[in-house]
RNA sequence: GCGCUUGUAGCUCAAUUGGAUAGAGCGCCUGACUUCGGAUCAGGAGGUUGAGGGUUCAAAUCCUUCCGGGCGCACCA
């Protein structure tokens, strides 16, 4: 039950009404309408903006407008206490309290459901995230961009859309070459003792390499490591499998699982880069061109030639794309196409991805290609995670690849924890940066705002068991007809606002609005419980060590909402601490 | 040089998808522990939302010009 979703149907409803026995004019477009939040210093539940919208349509203050249309809203309306008009233009609305108790019925009766968003139309969703190249464990700069796809497909599965979580697995180029490659001489390492080359820059250095070595050894007896070229092939597939094994635990601990993992390789051996290439073609997307060196940049190493090119300039782009390298062999872009074909030949209504910052100049390209494949444009959305900044000892901290010298997912679990991981990565708008303060999370765990939303279900949860009663336990109340105090209907309204946050959330796709709701939620709650240090009435427990009918549907209630909001950050929510 | 992104309290960040007097946490100051769980709460100080211009009844939010961060810029993925 969204309040704010029934009072806007009414409101545009009254006011097409009115434009139809000629009473006002109005625009083409009731979007411009809404039914919001008002700001806490305001005596009442909430507010609309109809008339400063369609004042200046009918030639009228708005003022005058909103006395005209405040009169109209609460005739009939059994719901509304009060009603008045607020300065600029605000129609402030004030509920009864019989409107709040059939209001938090309907969160009790209806559990589960409270908070979807049931107007939205349901579709069949493909989320593409981390994507992380397999030639070793995830670290921490995969770990938000995981995080936050993550939630978002919770977010998306919490409304009843269909969602597939995928993982493209980049399994072909130079990258693994190399990455077999400096497999194969950690073997050697191993079995014949020749060191490793430390010095070559196109090697992978970390020390995980020597346990994926280890790994293969020990599972294949009967394979000889003599010559690197007789097995390649071979020691390619094997390293792969070891490292996506370490990439999945690292997900796994993250609490993360993806529904599919894509090959890269199998769309290139399958001929579905050749065969999207020659569709692009048809419509004249692909042509043979030169593309000019950027400027401003050292052009001495610039070889201008002749390529096959992507026209993505028709798309807003600002250069065309190369689709093949100067030895013929397709680009990372061109396979990535076939790719992004692929998904679009499964049916899928949208497509989102989540791509790290460092990626985002990559969008316009991708966008293009799915636009020009689809005829659609917004068919693929991209979300872009913004860089971590990592920072210990209070200094920033710099991961290098080519010293291994880097914070894996494992290190940051094992230290910080799965949930609080979550919950902080989340708890800042993606495309902000983030500082995340390893030594402080670590020493200050306490301070993290995942515990304050925790202790708020785990005090609930304490005060079912004084009275024998577990919080997940079903409730049944057959009069709702309670005298809610204020303090308590400033609790009862934050829980009505819950819908509005997962319908938000769900249309920007920004999952960090969760834990910012949750942890106001969890604020105004511990809030109302110290009341109860002074003052015995609003103690949950009374004299009698029993918990009244009221009390209880209220404490119900939020624990629903934290429970369920807990479940889309993918954190646990504790009965006890 | 171009593109994307970002700039809000001393610090880290929110801001109801353009709304009302811009809010939290940390830090600082004052208070509440014979506690329904103090991992909590009440109060105080702290702001020209980087700067200018524009659109709007209404701008931190949209447009524009500057300034400052970050990321990226064929033949890597």
């Amino acid at each position: 039950m969204n309040i704010f979703d029934i009072y806007l149907d009414k409101i545009k409803k009254l006011v097409t009404a009115l434009n139809k026995e000629k009473e006002i004019e109005i625009p083409e477009s009731l979007n411009g309408i809404n039914v919001d939040i008002p700001p806490p210093k305001f005596d009442c539940d909430i507010s609309t903006n109809v008339a400063m919208v369609l004042a200046k349509i009918n030639k009228k203050s708005p003022i005058d407008l909103a006395k005209q249309l405040s009169g109209l809203i609460k005739k009939d309306d059994k719901n509304i206490h009060s009603i008045n008009v607020a300065k600029p233009g605000f129609i402030n609305i004030k509920f009864k309290g019989s409107f709040w108790n059939n209001f938090l019925k309907e969160v009790i009766d209806n559990q589960k459901d409270f908070g979807i968003n049931k107007k939205q139309k349901k579709h069949k969703y493909l989320v593409e995230f981390v994507s992380a190249n397999p030639t070793g464990p995830l670290h921490v700069g995969h770990c938000r961009g995981a995080i936050i796809g993550d939630v978002i497909s919770n977010i998306l599965i919490f409304n009843k859309h269909d969602v597939v979580k995928e993982y493209y697995v980049n399994d072909h180029g130079n990258q693994i070459i190399n990455f077999t490659k400096s497999v194969y001489l950690r073997i050697r390492e191993i079995l014949n003792n020749e060191k490793f080359p430390t010095n070559d820059a196109d090697l992978y250095p970390g020390d995980y390499l020597i346990d994926i070595a280890k790994n293969i050894i020990s599972e294949n007896k009967t394979l000889k490591f003599e010559n690197f070229d007789k097995i390649s092939k071979e020691l390619t597939k094997l390293s792969i499998k070891e490292s996506l094994k370490m990439i999945k635990l690292n997900l796994n601990s993250l609490g993360i699982n993806h529904d599919n993992f894509a090959s890269e390789t199998e769309i290139v051996n399958n001929n579905e880069v050749k065969l999207v290439i020659d569709e692009l073609k048809k419509d004249k997307f692909v042509y043979k061109g030169k593309i000019n060196a950027p400027k401003g940049e050292d052009k001495t190493e610039w070889i201008e030639r002749e390529q096959l090119l992507f026209r993505s300039t028709d798309f807003g782009d600002d250069k065309d794309r190369a689709l093949q390298k100067s030895d013929n062999s397709w680009t990372y872009f061109a396979s990535d196409v076939a790719y992004h074909n692929n998904k679009l030949k499964r049916k899928f209504d949208i497509l989102i991805n989540i791509l790290g910052a460092d990626h985002a100049g990559y969008i316009k390209r991708i966008c293009s290609a799915v636009e020009a494949l689809s005829g659609q444009k917004n068919k693929l959305i991209c979300k872009v995670s913004q860089l971590v900044k990592l920072i210990k000892e209070g200094k920033p901290f710099k991961m290098s690849k080519r010293k291994g010298d880097y914070i894996t997912v494992q290190d940051l679990i094992n230290e910080v924890g799965k949930d609080a991981t979550r919950f902080i990565m989340l708890n800042r708008s993606g495309d902000a940066e983030l500082d995340f303060d390893f030594t402080k999370v670590k020493e200050k765990s306490r301070d993290n705002p995942l515990y304050y939303v925790q202790y708020c279900y785990a005090r609930i949860s304490s005060v079912f068991r004084h009275i024998n009663k577990n919080v997940s336990d079903k409730i049944i109340i057959t009069n709702y007809n309670f005298n809610y105090s204020s303090d308590e209907i400033k609790l009862i309204k934050k829980i009505s606002q819950w819908p509005k946050c997962v319908e938000v959330s769900s249309n920007k796709l920004e999952p960090h609005r969760v834990p910012i709701y949750l942890y106001e939620l969890a604020a105004d709650f511990h809030s109302y419980w110290n009341m109860g240090k002074d003052n015995k009435d609003k103690r949950f427990i009374n004299k009698d060590n029993k918990v009244s009918n009221d009390k209880i549907v209220l404490l119900k209630a939020i624990s629903n909402v934290v429970k369920s909001g807990m479940n889309i950050i993918g954190v646990n929510s504790p009965e006890k601490m």
